[in-house]
RNA sequence: GGGGAUAUCGUCCAGAGGUUAGGACGGGGGAUUUUCAGUCCUCAAACCGGGGUUCGAUUCCCCGUAUCCCUACCA
């Protein structure tokens, strides 16, 4: 049997890492056993605020940027569509229909309130929580629609549980935790089909794995006590339950589920950030998987296939280490072509407001001499207009140039000779290049009796407004000879007033 | 309260019934040098506790502890 496996995200927000590993588990998966990746859209809730749109267009974007292609979804449409499941309603009432008509479901008319006012005695007596099965029992169920039905003055509403059996066990094969069983009094009569004629998650997910022919279920662990109230409604269907596979969750630095107050934990974050999607697609992969005794872990997609396993996936929580993800994506960025790394760096550099948009020809031209200056040190893209921005600003002394780096070193003595000679060594230099900028700059320290370090660290601050950067004369050959000759006047005529 | 899962460096992962317990990120030191980054070399850093099983357990079993997840007409 072909192996068929789904991401099924929600719509109630855009999507979190932790949500896009498990696709990629899943597509990794498909990949490896030759099968189909499916995507289906769980949009049964709701509630007011539960249902983001924009969300469905999030959850499509991280999917393309990984390069993740469903082979069926509800932009594909295939043999099982629809792949909404706002779309299927027929289908989970019809099932619902089923299981009761068996007995193995039935129809509930308690209240919210009685509901609420039973789990609020239950706690109080530190009893187990749960539905008292108030209306399993055919009369009691009739007492309460009767009740009901006279108060409205029209036939209740009623939703419809899973009569859970009373005693034996249910077992849940899942490849990663091996089996787990679990005794069926510890199991609620769940409610499957919400009043409001919608499926809850246990319903909707078990018709549509079992009628999309899904045969490894892989969702993150929050599901795992849910697997065996899937596998209850697949045995009262008389189906055959799939395989489980439920990775561990991801944390954040305080070992508690990944959640906003941990920074950044929805996908798009770290797309606008600048990782790159072979970075992000490498680090989630990692972060819970291992390919087992080699040591490696940089990966391309091709070689992930070829090693991944269910069995490689780790059994404990990871914590998710921003640290480890920038200097993977710098690792990405370092070895990638400068050409691909310019054009992803250019809607930075607009935003910046440091190119027109669109940017010129020169700017283009200007960017590409700049960027293998610059990539080695990026971490993430973002980082691009932090590091180049004096570049392209207008650096007029003492505008635009760093306070401590002023002070460390334009104070030394020989630096309104050094200014001098410099200027008129560069203006006079027949060839711009940085080999010929260096040799200059020697002769000038040499010539001023002081170290090269010393011509060297000033020409940097003087040049740039800061002490750090790449090598000091490749900067000035991209530079270029009229800006870094303006920036050595501006504070040589701004030296000589203060002086 | 109930149910379930998990436990190796600070973090992410390897590992084997007997190993100097390995790699990566991060950290320390060094080399390169023109700062930063990069690169290279190098150092420090871990088997939750208690019982078993065994000639020998960090590894297998049990208990404890800790942590996390679930315990909704949310997914």
């Amino acid at each position: 049997m072909p192996v068929r496996v789904r991401y099924a995200p929600s719509p109630t927000g855009s999507p979190h890492v932790g949500n896009l590993r498990t696709a990629i588990y899943n597509w990794l998966f498909a990949r490896k056993e030759g099968g189909q990746f499916i995507v289906r859209l769980e949009d049964t809730d709701r509630t007011p605020g539960r249902y983001v749109p924009e969300g469905i267009w999030d959850i499509e974007e991280s999917l393309r940027y990984l390069g993740i292609v469903p082979d069926e979804w509800w932009i594909s449409g295939g043999p099982a569509a629809p792949y909404v499941q706002s779309e299927r309603l027929p289908l989970y009432q019809e099932h619902a229909e089923q299981l009761i008509a068996s007995g193995h479901a039935y129809r509930c008319y308690c209240t919210k309130e009685r509901l609420e006012a039973m789990r609020q005695e239950q706690q109080a007596n530190k009893q187990l929580t749960g539905y008292d099965r108030h209306c399993r029992n055919p009369e009691q169920r009739e007492a309460m629609r009767a009740a009901r039905a006279l108060e409205l003055g029209h036939e209740p509403p009623s939703v419809v549980r899973l009569a859970v059996p009373e005693e034996g066990t249910t077992i849940v094969h899942d490849l990663i935790k091996g089996d787990i069983v679990y005794d069926n009094r510890t199991q609620d009569d769940q409610v499957l089909l919400k009043s409001d004629g919608f499926p809850t998650y246990f319903l909707a997910a078990t018709v549509d794995d079992h009628l999309m022919g899904i045969t490894h279920i892989i969702r993150g662990d929050d599901w795992l006590s849910s697997a065996p109230k899937m596998v209850l409604i697949y045995e009262a269907l008389g189906w055959t339950p799939p395989l489980f596979a439920h990775p561990p969750l991801i944390f954040g630095p305080d070992k508690k589920k990944l959640g906003k107050r941990h920074g950044s934990t929805q996908f798009v974050e770290f797309v606008d950030q600048g990782y790159l999607p072979e970075a992000l697609f490498n680090f989630l992969v990692l972060l819970g998987w291992s390919a087992g005794e080699e040591n490696q872990e940089i990966f391309s997609i091709p070689e992930m296939i070829a090693r991944f396993s269910l069995d490689g996936i780790s059994e404990h929580p990871a914590i998710f280490d921003y640290e480890k993800l920038k200097w993977m994506n710098g690792h990405y960025i370092r070895t990638s072509p400068p050409g691909r790394i310019v054009g992803l760096c250019l809607p930075y550099l607009i935003k910046a407001g440091l190119i027109s948009d669109p940017p010129t020809l020169e700017q283009l031209e200007y960017v590409r001499r700049i960027l293998p200056l610059e990539q080695d040190r990026m971490k993430t893209l973002s980082e691009i207009t932090e590091l180049a921005g004096f570049f392209f600003e207008d650096l007029d002394y003492p505008q635009g140039y760093d306070e401590k780096a002023v002070k460390k070193w334009l104070g030394a003595a020989h630096l309104r000779p050094m200014l001098e000679r410099e200027i008129a060594a560069y203006a006079a230099l027949p060839e711009w290049t940085a080999e010929e900028l260096e040799r200059v700059a020697q002769e000038i320290a040499a010539d001023l009796g002081v170290k090269f370090a010393e011509v060297v660290h000033p020409t940097r601050v003087v040049t740039t407004g800061r002490t750090v950067g790449p090598g000091l004369f490749e900067t000035l050959e991209v530079l270029g000879r009229e800006r870094t000759i303006a920036r050595m006047r501006s504070v040589l005529a701004r030296e000589l007033s203060t002086l």
